[in-house]
DNA sequence: CCAATATTAAGTCAGGTGCTTGACTTAGCT
DNA sequence: AGCTAAGTCAAGCACCTGACTTAATATTGG
């Protein structure tokens, strides 16, 4: 991270400056609400046009951010993945999925606004491809998918998709609510972000092992 | 609808076509990315400040895009709510929760814009409290809920709420890539809608009925 | 120790934005 | 028929945006 010389440590600085105050001005005003000046002036630098010069358009930005968060969980998946490896449990499959991001957020202590922000980016029709091609080029994610393809080799290649989207967003759209629901200090259903990921296995789990009623 | 003079007739002609046009450019290109002038432009009329006349800010025009569909789904619900009532299987309450809009979206015939929009609406910062007020503002949900809740007395209120967040993101986040992969011709899990809503309807039954593993 | 260079600062510019204004058109009433 | 008021249009306003240019600053390699 830390370059060797002094110059290259204040450049990663700045750039660390502004990728924190574009992740909490996104996540809170919404990303396209927020231009690249207003997120130059957050990180105090006095150059309006300081994103552009490190980071070049906001979609780079928007993939910068996106990155950085995404080699953690990538770490915590690698983890997880070595435990559940040959298991024949849902359930193991099913935490490897749900567990990294939430913890996460949890490891980056409050208040964080990752998660807001990617629901955010998941959803607008421009930013979500940059999102995809951010997260499914994990190998990991594949092995999960094949871990759970083997614990339920019954089911339909379609439905599979189906739940395996379903999955995404309630993994993507409740961490963001819990994560607000911190900001705004209203009362979340979870005391912890290991509670609520518990929360969210109950329920990944029972949907990938719900039975298919057939379509005629 | 339709006004009895020509006058309110042209009116509410042009405010149709605001809204339409409105609606498929914040679905198409995202809420926040489109201007008031592109939107009037887009419905035929030379007056940039169309939108703003007829409608007054931006949000007033979503919120009046939303209203517009939340009538004829609030209908749908309420047809299906009278033919649940009294039950005590956990499906026939979940048909009401996730049947609606769908069922509204293939009554609008190809192309709809409708769940694009709403899944970008949900997940504003700002846009999203004008969503929550005009959705749980319909008693019918509320009838919903209580029906959920005699079938599963022993659920936990913590957890009640959290599912029925839970189904909340799956049937608007569902719809949307399903209208998303329709708008785009790419392959769907499911042949139409109806048979879309059963597979979510699987899910949520299996959802609101798993087990929950305790907290310590 | 100095010159080359990368970063930051500051100012400028054309274009687009929401909002306001005033003139014009037309339906509806007396 | 003629007046009133609502709807439409077109232009102008101040402001903000991204992109560009230039100057100041400080680190690095020689």
């Amino acid at each position: 991270m830390a370059g060797r010389t002094v110059r290259e440590e204040q450049v990663s600085v700045t750039r660390e400056l502004i990728l924190t105050a574009a992740e909490r001005l996104f996540a809170e005003r919404g990303v396209l609400a927020v231009s690249n000046r207003q997120v130059s002036e957050a990180a105090g630098q006095g150059n309006n046009a300081a994103v552009g010069y490190h980071f070049g358009t906001k979609a780079d930005l928007v993939r910068a951010i996106a990155r950085k968060h995404h080699t953690c969980i990538e770490e915590i998946r690698a983890r997880l993945l070595a435990g559940a490896r040959g298991s024949m449990d849902v359930r193991d499959w099913v935490d490897c999925l749900v567990r990294p991001v939430p913890e996460h957020l949890a490891a980056l202590g409050s208040p964080t606004w990752f998660a807001r922000f990617c629901a955010q980016v998941m959803t607008d029709p421009v930013l979500q491809q940059i999102m995809v091609e951010e997260s499914l080029s994990s190998p990991s994610l594949q092995q999960i998918v094949e871990g759970l393809n083997r614990c339920l080799p019954e089911l339909p290649a379609d439905v599979r998709a189906e739940r395996a989207e379903m999955a995404r967003h309630l993994i993507v759209h409740m961490a963001a609510d819990r994560e607000r629901a911190l900001a705004e200090n209203t009362p979340t259903p979870r005391a912890n972000w290991h509670d609520a990921a518990t929360g969210l296995g109950d329920v990944v789990v029972a949907m990938w092992t719900a039975p298919v009623t057939p379509t005629r």
